[in-house]
DNA sequence: CGTAGTGTTGAATTGAATCAAGTGTCGTGG
DNA sequence: CCACGACACTTGATTCAATTCAACACTACG
């Protein structure tokens, strides 16, 4: 019910998107890992928990099946039943306005919390879709609720996670309220590096999970902007694009653009 | 240390700048009123709390003295100590950009809690200061991440809020990356009256706390734009402006203008 | 191989910013 | 209590960044 369409293609063998694939051997769709032995679970909600706490938190993540590139994991107004943690791939929150045009609202990579939007209201505010094949842990609230009150640690790394949530999305308030195409792009371009650094690809190589169309929705530009944006970027010399690779050059000039506001 | 420079008018009797006074005879600003008398206990943490968890709740909620307009409650990168929840006067929230001028992030009524952008970081992102005369509820955090460890429904709460504010920053990122600015003001107008519902002021009267730079800086338009729309909507008999005093006189156009995007 | 989705580029348009010049309001100190 | 100064607000003329409209190129996938 609160789970989108998911295909059958359960055993996809794709190679992810990512400019450097990981350098584990392990398929990084594979859903038979453990937290105890996920590559992210330094980032991810394990963080700071003893052994034996990890393993409690095993109990209770339900690893689904891939998704699909477009596959949703919940819609709008769906009922609030689960956070998610981005084990491989990547997805995208957005809204639809009544005129029917969506408007993205984020993005996640691997070892990020999708879902925390719906935890007052008990209903999704959002969707959120696959942009390419993707694998996901799902965290059933309750549950989460209830452990979380048995291990100090989970209650403060969660409420560390949710405020960091709160603290970037004034980040992007102020970025929309006040900086132009070229600083919003430049923004999005490193914060989008420094992400991909988490998890240990490279944060000047990598492939654009999502449209130019997408990025123009999240950061209040059309996508006609975003392409000349890009095109100007790397006139400049500051990135390289092809399609959805791109390259930062000189990410100190991009952090120049970005600090000029 | 974290806190700003308190004015030491710690018996303020000014009469609060809401158009319609609270029923309840005692002074807002009144420094001595547990969370078991306090006319907000049903919007503020205490919300779904037993009598005697209140009164744990109560043991570590610090009430400062009042707060004078401009007066700092925490300055950004202050190292993160509390929460506070407003229980009296307005506070708003903002950044300073590189060049000097700052972007409002957030405005603070009544029964709402300020400083959850500093809990992962352990400091705060932005500077809050009070709008006019005002008191706190200062809120350790420490103790009430203890606090809820023992209290479930606290825990519960807490997470609540987290996901409410999470859930309304995205609905701004909306808000900023595709309305108007008759859209925009329209929204935010709508948001003040059910806040100040909330706290069982007129919906339809109020004054407003801050400036029209400050609203501007926050929805991301300058003060010039903001005093044509409001003369805009003016003209068209959806409000009455007279300096801080408003009226909103036809709500349903003001939904129908911001629905419409 | 064709088609739908994605991306690019150019020209014209426009909503809001900027620049500029005021008036109104409030709190303070004389 | 009034006068002063600082700040808050308004209104108009001009500019400009980004949108819109339009046409076309690329790519990727069934």
């Amino acid at each position: 019910m609160n789970t989108g369409n998911n295909s059958s293609d359960a055993e996809g063998m794709k190679i992810p998107l990512q400019a450097n694939p990981p350098v584990a051997k392990v398929c990084p769709h594979n859903v038979n890992i453990s937290c105890a032995s996920c590559r992210l679970n330094e980032l991810c909600l394990p963080i700071a928990l003893s052994k034996s706490e990890v393993h409690q938190l095993d109990e209770i993540v339900e690893r689904n099946r891939p998704y699909k590139k477009g596959d949703h994991l919940y819609r709008q107004s769906d009922e609030f039943k689960s956070v998610y943690a981005v084990r491989s791939g990547s997805f995208k929150s957005y809204v639809l306005s009544d005129n029917g045009q969506g408007r993205v609202t984020g993005f996640f990579l691997p070892g990020e919390i999708i879902g925390m939007d719906g935890i007052s209201s008990k209903k999704y505010a959002n969707s959120t879709s696959a942009l390419e094949h993707s694998s996901i842990c799902e965290i059933p609230f309750v549950q989460l609720e209830r452990l979380s009150h048995q291990l100090p640690n989970l209650q403060h790394h969660f409420f560390a996670i949710m405020g960091n949530e709160i603290a970037k999305d004034q980040q992007i308030h102020t970025l929309l309220s006040s900086y132009t195409a070229e600083e919003r792009t430049a923004s999005f371009l490193l914060g989008l590096s420094s992400r991909y650094a988490r998890v240990s690809l490279s944060p000047t190589r990598f492939l654009l999970p999502m449209t130019r169309s997408d990025i123009g929705e999240y950061l209040g530009l059309t996508v006609e902007t975003m392409s000349r944006i890009f095109t100007a970027l790397q006139r400049k010399g500051l990135i390289a694009v092809n399609n959805r690779e791109v390259e930062l050059l000189d990410i100190e000039a991009l952090r120049a653009i970005v600090t000029a506001s």
